[in-house]
DNA sequence: ACCTCATAGTCAATTAGTTGAGTAGGTGCC
DNA sequence: GGCACCTACTCAACTAATTGACTATGAGGT
């Protein structure tokens, strides 16, 4: 239900193919509802089927052709409406370490996982450095909440570099933490 | 995949009901794998089947009869070969409150969204303080560090609480943008 | 000449997760 | 005395998400 809602937010940024669309969700739209290429197709057809998008399709000459998708005035309001209500679940979060260090009892092991997310982190937060100057386009960040029409877009990549940087303050905190535990019985 | 392990690393800390489980899976667990009881119920039939756990009734007079599940030896060691294995899939965040976010045009109408999820955060954060209250059971945090087998629990726990703080650093943030904007053109 | 990567998708099968209802006795409150 | 909530599940139907394979073309490198 929900990545409807975030398609057609995401086609707010103005008209998009299926692949475009699945590049956004691989990095900014990644943070609050991750979602496959795959998936995206078949929503994008729904939508279509709903009369929430307009596709056209568009012939190219040294590419495979493809669709383009833009929001109809009818899909338009339909998330105009679900933006203003309460959200009907809460948010989750779903990652697979925290299982990992919940069971764990070897702290060499916990160590290098902790490491690898750190990596990981610290490339997501470089990828979100790189969206956010694209989004400011030399502005400041004043400027940028002054003069531009919608923050929603800016609020949200905040809401993925807090993010991230928790994490690895969090990472710290549990390397410092195994470190005491290393070489003891 | 990922919620097998998360059951039997919640069996870790001891035998438990179905019903028991679907408690920790509300509150402790539902940090890193949210799971309805249904889900858990027909994954303890799996992991049963399979022999990773081991069921046994339970006669009670002044309440309804339950089954106790316990770790087998096979589940312990299929749990200990996940946890040192480094995760498939990434951490993944589904957020509804961020594609409203996202797409919200009325700056009221968002305001009113952070604050509920505000008080949601500080009522998810007293949570978390219970149960580290009974994880330290009196002690402080750095004699648990030093005493406790397994700090696993309390190291997923703490990401649980940084990630509801920053939660709610990042709603303020949220609130002094959208201040700016109210009345704005 | 071959191989990989990027664009731009489609199809089918399977697994995972959600929703709602039903069962059934016990406890606590006003 | 009634009603809501707690314990402790089960069943069925549905929707969402994942995985892997497949189709095509072009660009760039070795």
């Amino acid at each position: 239900m929900s990545l409807k809602y975030a398609v057609l937010a995401a086609l707010l940024e103005g008209e998009a193919s299926g692949y475009e669309l699945s590049k956004a969700f691989d990095v900014s739209f990644a943070n609050f509802w991750p979602a496959t290429p795959q998936q995206l197709y078949r929503e994008l057809e729904r939508l279509a089927q709903d009369g929430l998008v307009e596709a056209r399709f568009v012939q190219q000459e040294r590419r495979p052709n493809k669709r383009m998708f833009t929001l109809t005035p009818a899909g338009r309001e339909d998330l105009r409406a679900f933006a203003v209500e309460p959200p009907r679940r809460p948010s989750a979060v779903r990652d697979e370490l925290l299982i990992k260090l919940q069971a764990m009892e070897d702290p060499e092991a916990a160590h290098a996982l902790i490491e690898e997310r750190m990596t990981w982190a610290r490339g997501k937060l470089d990828r979100y450095e790189r969206v956010r100057d694209r989004l400011l386009d030399g502005r400041t960040e004043d400027e940028f909440l002054r003069e531009s029409d919608r923050v929603g877009p800016y609020l949200t990549l905040l809401r993925g570099i807090s993010f991230e940087e928790e994490n690895l303050r969090w990472c710290e905190r549990v390397l410092a933490v195994l470190k005491h535990r290393v070489g003891r019985g």
